[in-house]
DNA sequence: AATACCAGTTGCATGATGCAACTGGTATAT
DNA sequence: ATATACCAGTTGCATCATGCAACTGGTATT
């Protein structure tokens, strides 16, 4: 006796079904904007100190919902790299209503709102070039001329140092 | 001894941590676009089955955190009527974002579907007119001359009733 | 006075999360 | 060859969240 595949057929509740937990898109978010690719930099350097049985929990589960993928890495055979897939590269657009939200919203650090209203003022031109951009990483398509997450980078870093 | 306020102060996590849960968005996507506002319809039309006591749970902490807020009606001294405030309103590019995504990514009925296709495709300038319209039905703000609810609804129901 | 409606609450089973310690395989240095 | 460190997880256990069904006490209707 499995569970009912589904609670509903809306899409707002698939998405909600499918990354409606408190560590699912935390994940997500730390392999795209901040490259992890392994499971020790995703452990160890991540900002809300997740637990290393709820990684694993839901790298597996991304990687069976197909927003992850899992290879191999050459140099290393117990190291296994972590990639977007194209479903999870166009989530970029919903993470970048998130930021903007969660800037606006909660009381989120400075330093940190500044990529989250970078990204959002940059409107759909940014998120397609940052997916361009993440695609040229995770999927191997051709490197684009802009890097959005350069951008993003250098401005946080601005504001970093600035601390106004 | 009380937990800590937040993880951490990215304003993805902080969203993620007022929103990420399995019925906080479906409750306010019952309110925002199925126009929902007594505990029983919110109950009893749920698509998805919500229990009352999550329900319950759910209503308080929406109100706690800023993004209902609880009104008594006046017609029945029992029955309280939730409304959505401004920064549940400022949640539509959120959800316009989610359900394109789920309509693209999962497998979402076709007639749901045709709602959340029309609200991407109508972009900004579509979201602007429904966070108009519900600012008159939450709030009390005038009355837009456009119903993007209205226009959801029809397109809705012409494809219930065209069955491809 | 009886019935139905209303917004929840209660009790209990099950599952998800959080924490710390541990495992077994792999590379590196001596 | 041996010791050390790295790597991706696993295990055990406590606590918290969710799911289900039954129940509660106040309010309106007939």
């Amino acid at each position: 006796m499995r569970k009912r595949a589904h609670r509903s057929g809306c899409p707002i509740n698939l998405t909600v079904e499918m990354l409606g937990d408190p560590w699912s898109l935390i994940v997500i978010r730390d392999v795209m904007f901040g490259n992890r690719r392994h499971f020790g930099e995703l452990l160890r350097l991540s900002e809300e100190g997740i637990a290393s049985n709820i990684l694993a929990d839901r790298l597996g589960r991304l990687v069976r919902v197909g927003l992850l993928s899992r290879g191999g890495d050459p140099t290393h055979k117990q190291k296994a790299i972590y990639s977007l897939t194209e479903p999870a590269i166009q989530l970029v657009p919903l993470l970048a209503q998130m930021g903007a939200w969660g800037s606006r919203h909660a009381r989120s650090s400075r330093e940190l709102s500044i990529r989250a209203k970078l990204l959002e003022q940059g409107g759909p031109r940014a998120w397609d070039g940052l997916m361009k951009e993440l695609r040229s990483i995770h999927l191997g398509a051709p490197r684009p001329r802009r890097s959005v997450l350069a951008e993003l980078q250098s401005a946080y870093e601005l504001a970093a140092k600035h601390p106004d």
